[in-house]
RNA sequence: GGCCCCGUCGUCUAGCCUGGUCCAGGACACCACCCUUUCACGGUGGACACGCGGGUUCGAAUCCCGCCGGGGUCACCA
């Protein structure tokens, strides 16, 4: 058995200002992996202090987020996940009651902690204007050192203490010990600042609410949290946390704790720079610029085929001001719907960002989890262990296989998990997850295709997607009404009409054997074809491309069985007569 | 700019701690060929890296120093 002290207890703790960043999915795999490694706690809470940037909405996105990817806490606001089979389990909950685990619901505790620290004169109130702030900003800066606020040499403790407690509006400062802060990073190993580098920063702001800064520490210890895993964008916070730690003490006195803190590397861009959710923005925005786009009216110019309701709700005004403007966003599927209009494919930054694009939540883990670690273990053919599970996830991770240096996002290489992911699922779970996600991200093949059309022809198209959103493309000559489309004419020369029309009178036997074929599946289309080809002598490319041809206006499609098995029978005669007509015309 | 962190193929990385088995291994991407009714899939093969300069050593990707380069951070945001 091993003792209570030696649990491990891990956290996620994001801030809702969006949706969960793959950076912080990341983090989370992480964290809670190592906590199922070692049968501890995996705690969930909402850093939501700043009132003005957090919202309800972006809370619940990142729970359902987190959800998807399978990442399940113990311990933090109930969320209901829907299971495959229709069952829901409860995520969350509060076995030790060490919540609540919105900040916003728990000022009532920080407060005490910051008298403690007032009534011993290691933290201050502060009076300084934004102006004077500024100003000694700029000083440091031009003398080229350090910018570190700390406490006037002539500071009045009681006439700021009588000021506080008269209701002037005023933020709490830490008051930083001198000495130089030294700590243990997992990954980075031993880190040391020195004290001239460290400010007396801002403990409660003027409104009441605790920073940051205090706010985790206070909830690391009282939530009992063992091991620290963030961003390496906290690493030079952390030396201000430690030296909170270090003075802090609970009521009966006991000191606060250490905890092992572990800084994760940045992921970027493949141009360094860091991924962030304005990089969707800025692709859309920068292919309307080289379209000459200047107006909503100028997308629909463009738009033909494509919906735009989502566009649509956006106020044109709105449109042009975003495109002036880089730190403006676009609401999710109105920017979607622009990027088909005008043709790109926006990169993925969030977590949902991937799921609406149709990758499995298995291989964006495990692709995840490749980015600045790794088992260090071979496979039976003694190559680099690559493709694995959480559940081997968690037997294997540890901080000393963690990386140091920051690493790229490499969208070819998810993309190349997801379509082995994909291949390795079997025909009713490929169909089954299509379903799923497009009930949620593609209505509009789910409805003008259907489960059971797709259903038809799965084992045929399954290979050919690296993603569910590919299925769309696949059957896209599906979507279009019988007289829909058009017919490349280089195809219809080089298939139809060459050799003194060959293609066409092939054509015109295949309709005949198609109409009277029993039944019109796969199979018996395949047998039709093969019986057709040897009875005539013909290569099946002389068979097939007409075909194609025909039904699809273009020499590229799934295999044929699957291409008129979806079409059915009427649409694929239609097709041909449609298209013998076209072409002797 | 100050401080902190980092530096192996285009990208993710193994190897580095405990120097020789590394004229540096794997994966993705790329190129070629094969398979093939198209497009894909698949198969086989190929090209591609230790940032630079010193030092230590019989021997350095591995240890030390310097330089250069990249990133992070400098809020009453988290």
């Amino acid at each position: 058995m091993t003792s209570p002290a030696a649990a491990v207890i891990t956290r996620f703790a994001p801030s809702p200002t969006g949706h969960l960043h793959i950076g912080g999915g990341r983090t989370a795999l992480f964290s809670w992996a190592y906590a199922r490694r070692h049968g501890g706690t995996f705690l969930l809470r909402v850093e939501d202090t700043d009132q003005k940037r957090s919202s309800e909405a972006a809370s619940r996105g990142i729970l359902e987020d987190l959800a998807w990817l399978g990442i399940d806490w113990d311990e933090g606001p109930a969320f209901n996940r829907e299971n495959p089979d229709g069952s829901t389990t409860t995520l969350g909950g509060d076995p030790r009651t060490v919540g609540p685990f919105y900040q916003s619901d728990r000022r009532e505790v920080y407060d005490p902690f910051v008298y403690w620290l007032l009534e011993r004169d290691l933290a201050y109130p502060a009076f300084d204007t934004p102006e004077s702030l500024t100003a000694m900003r700029q000083q440091a800066e031009k003398e080229k050192r350090t910018f570190a606020y700390r406490r006037a040499s002539g500071y009045d403790r009681d006439a700021a203490l009588a000021r506080m407690k008269a209701g002037e509006p005023c933020p709490i400062r830490f008051k930083m010990p001198a000495e130089p802060v030294r700590f243990r990073d997992e990954v980075l190993g031993e880190i040391t600042v020195s004290s001239d580098e460290l400010d007396d920063f801002v403990i409660r702001k003027a409104d009441g609410y605790p920073t940051y800064h205090f706010a985790v520490v206070i909830d690391d210890e009282l939530m009992g949290t063992t091991h620290i895993m963030r961003g390496q964008e906290h690493l030079n916070n952390t030396p201000r946390h430690v030296a909170l730690m270090r003075v802090l003490k609970h009521a009966n006195g006991t000191p606060f704790r250490i905890p092992k803190f572990a800084h994760l590397t940045v992921i970027a861009n493949q141009d360094n720079s860091k991924m962030s959710k304005r990089d969707r923005d800025k692709a859309a925005r920068a292919k309307c610029r080289e379209l000459g786009i200047k107006t909503a009216p100028d997308v629909h110019a463009k738009a033909a085929g494509h919906t735009l309701a989502a566009f649509d709700a956006v106020a044109p005004a709105d449109f042009e001001k975003w495109l002036g403007d880089k730190t403006r966003q676009l609401e999710t599927h109105a920017l979607e719907d622009l990027a088909s209009v005008i043709g790109i494919d926006l990169p993925e930054i969030a977590v949902d960002d991937f799921r609406r694009s149709g990758y499995l939540p298995e291989s964006v883990l495990n692709y995840v989890s490749l980015l600045g670690w790794n088992p260090g273990e071979k496979d039976a053919e003694g190559k680099d262990l690559e493709r694995f599970d959480t559940a081997y996830l968690i037997e294997k991770f540890d901080f000393d296989r963690v990386g140091k240096s920051a690493s790229k996002f490499d969208r070819a290489k998810l993309v190349a998990f997801n379509q082995d992911a994909i291949a390795r699922l079997t025909d009713d779970e490929f169909l089954t997850r299509w379903a799923a996600w497009a009930r949620r991200d593609d209505r509009e093949t789910l409805d003008r295709i259907g489960i059971e059309r797709v259903k038809l022809i799965v084992g045929a198209i399954k290979g050919r997607c690296k993603t569910l959103k590919d299925v769309r493309a696949v059957v896209s000559f599906a979507m279009v009404d019988d007289d829909g489309y058009e017919f490349n004419p280089k195809d219809v020369e080089k298939h139809l009409k060459a050799d003194g029309g060959s293609g066409l009178a092939t054509l015109a036997a295949l309709a005949t054997k198609l109409e009277a074929l029993p039944a019109f599946d796969v199979q018996s289309i395949d047998a039709l074809l093969d019986g057709h080809a040897a009875e005539s002598g013909l290569g099946m490319g002389k068979i097939a491309q007409p075909l194609r041809v025909a039904t699809t206006g273009g020499s590229v499609s799934p295999p044929l069985g699957a291409t008129l098995a979806i079409l059915g029978r009427p649409s694929t005669l239609a097709r041909i007569r449609r298209c013998v007509g076209h072409a002797a015309g």
